[in-house]
RNA sequence: GCGCCUGUAGCUCAGCUGGAUAGAGUACCAGUUUCCGAAACUGGGGGCCACAGGUUCAAGUCCUGUCAGGCGCACCA
């Protein structure tokens, strides 16, 4: 419909300048929106004040002239100048009970478009280190990327889903030496648990776990373990060099097989129950990428030695550094450390690089806020292999600070106190957490208070949306019990009958479902359509409450039974968008 | 110190890429059910859009500065 009075007003326009009623001037682009008062109609156009300048005009009387000119259009019932020159439209109702038609008829289509023509879109979520279980922070990032990747789907775009797995690097390697000391208690070992090891629950139930598989293989003494380690923080030492000395005795004791065998134990525990705990958080990938993967085919050592062609590498005590400061990054940063090992850094330059050499048209990451300033120099990397940076676009989800009541949670992976996204679904339920988290613009520092999402879920917004829902079909369950049924041929040969003013609201809500999809899509925002959906939630129970639709007048009582049809297809198709059930009942 | 994000009703947040009289939820107050589910609906009060300048027909929205909060400035990932 706006693409309509887009074209019917650009063609006036041209129309109006060829024959010189108005001055030789270039067009902008025309905008059309919904009015928020029905008073205004319910499209207006602003483009009479946009001329006005370049015209040299006054704003109402270029209206007037567009006005005027204006054909009759069979779906245009009225047209007025307003306030300071807005050209408002008025619809037919005809035209605004058309959509109910084309809700049905495109069913679960309907609010998708071919708008992304194909194109193939990676998007890249929560990417979590695998040193622990998912907690409620990486939940955000959870819902938020996977609802981005369900509104590009929605709008034509070719999505892949992807999790970067950090399998490689020393923090898993401080996991792998935390499950091996708690398997060591286990077979009676005593000494201290170093300040900086991994101490959450998970790491014994691993190293439990490691134990029935391989009994004491791994059994060394403690007085070897520790042998020659520096001392731990509390004890006046450095909490990373006596980790590092850890991790070497462990590896040098072990042997590399050994040492795999138990880094790897540590990592598919982990990895499993990431993947199970995206999964029933409604989130879906199509492909979980290892970091080391990258770093044993070679891919890291192509990517240094591309940069090094590239000459934008040189090496400086006794490291290797990438000049990023000549693409606008704050400093040079090292690609490979002083004792040959690469950085994750590097990692990171040959994930991108792949991604690219993959042919995403679009690459997306979605990062956590505190990873912001990483950004310049990835682009710095992608630009210096003479890639086209503006195919990398990274979205920033703010933190989410949790609450208990008024008191603020403290979260740290390392010491293992942290709310995991799997507690959270068992006390609040998957569709809540989810509408939850993207009911907010991903920019927006969040306040995620477990007191409220647990003990009052009646006041969660979810339930509110689903239960506009479930009351449709409780409404055709009466309609069963009465013995009566539903027409939609009739039904829709009865639209005109729906003229109250509910109605109205219900319908120009409907219509305006693929805008918010679109709009959602392409601006990555998916909370307009939570709210869209609470809007439209809205709608309907008002009209719940101010009309029945079971009536003795039988063609009026089809046409608000295939209204309310259209209302519950829509909400079911932005809930599935969501990622949130839509219940039959509640 | 530098960079990014944020500041809108008591609280949690929208505000459609600059439009008409700034909105919702919640909380508070007052109402609605012999009738398709009251997890609902109707009405009411409540605001120097952090502050100060600027840009123009028009600023909560864009620019500059100030103040306040969050995050980041590793040979960690």
């Amino acid at each position: 419909m706006k693409q309509q009075l887009t074209t019917l007003i650009n063609q006036v326009l041209s129309d109006l300048i060829s024959q010189g009623k108005l001055p030789q001037i270039t067009l902008p682009e025309i905008q059309i929106e919904r009015t928020k008062d029905k008073a205004h109609g319910d499209f207006a156009c602003n483009i009479a004040m946009m001329l006005a300048r370049t015209a040299k005009m006054n704003p109402r009387q270029i209206a007037t002239t567009l006005v005027d000119a204006l054909p009759e259009v069979e779906f245009i019932t009225k047209v007025e100048i307003a306030g300071p020159g807005f050209i408002n439209f008025t619809l037919t109702s005809y035209s605004a009970q058309q959509i109910v038609k084309d809700v049905l008829n495109q069913a679960e289509n309907f609010g998708k478009s071919q708008l992304g023509l194909g194109k193939k879109v990676q998007v890249e979520f929560v990417s979590a280190n695998p040193t622990g279980p998912l907690h409620v922070g990486h939940g955000r990032g959870a819902a938020y990327g996977s609802v981005v990747s369900s509104l590009l789907a929605e709008v034509g775009f070719d999505v892949h889903r992807e999790y970067y797995v950090n399998d490689a690097g020393r923090q898993m390697d401080i996991l792998a030496t935390s499950v091996w000391l708690r398997y060591l208690s286990l077979l009676g070992e005593s000494f201290t648990f170093p300040s900086n090891g991994y101490k959450g629950d998970y790491v014994a139930d691993i190293a439990q776990t490691l134990k029935n598989n391989v009994g004491d293989s791994l059994l060394h003494s403690s007085n070897v373990v520790f042998k020659a380690v520096s001392a731990d923080e509390p004890q006046g030492g450095d909490k990373e060099k006596h980790i590092n000395d850890l991790i070497i005795n462990a590896k040098s004791l072990l042997g590399e097989e050994a040492y795999r065998q138990l880094f790897d134990c540590g990592l598919n525990s982990i990895i499993s129950g990431i993947k199970t705990d995206l999964a029933d958080f409604g989130t879906d990938y199509d492909e979980w990428f290892s970091e080391r993967s990258l770093m044993e085919s070679g891919s890291v050592d192509t990517a240094i030695e591309q940069l090094k062609q590239a000459d934008v590498l040189y090496e400086k005590e006794g490291a290797w550094w990438f000049k990023s400061t000549d693409y606008g990054d704050e400093k040079d940063r090292v690609v490979v450390r002083d004792n040959g090992q690469t950085t994750y850094f590097a990692s990171d330059i040959a994930y991108h690089l792949n991604k690219f050499d993959r042919g995403f048209d679009t690459v997306i990451d979605v990062w956590g806020s505190d990873h912001h300033g990483y950004i310049p120099r990835v682009k710095a990397s992608l630009t210096a292999m003479n890639q086209d940076e503006s195919r990398l676009k990274v979205l920033l989800v703010q933190f989410a600070v949790l609450y208990r009541g008024a008191e603020k949670i403290a979260m740290s992976t390392r010491s293992g106190q942290f709310v995991t996204l799997k507690e959270l679904q068992q006390e609040i339920g998957k569709d809540a957490a989810r509408f939850f988290y993207v009911l907010r613009g991903a920019d927006q520092h969040m306040d995620f208070d477990l007191e409220l999402a647990k003990s009052q879920s009646n006041d969660n917004p979810v339930y509110y949306v689903q239960y506009a829902h479930a009351r449709v079909c409780s409404v055709f369950r009466q309609l069963t019990e009465r013995g009566l049924s539903w027409d939609q041929t009739v039904g829709e040969a009865q639209l005109s009958r729906l003229t109250t003013r509910h109605e109205a609201d219900l319908l120009t809500s409907l219509a305006r479902y693929p805008e918010i999809i679109t709009s959602a899509a392409v601006n990555y925002t998916p909370h307009i359509l939570a709210h869209y959906l609470m809007d439209l939630a809205r709608d309907f129970h008002t009209y719940y409450n101010a009309q029945h639709f079971i009536v003795d007048d039988i063609e009026l009582s089809q046409a608000r039974l295939t209204l309310i049809t259209a209302v519950k297809q829509v909400i079911k198709n932005g809930l599935t968008v969501l990622g949130v059930s839509a219940p039959e009942s509640m």
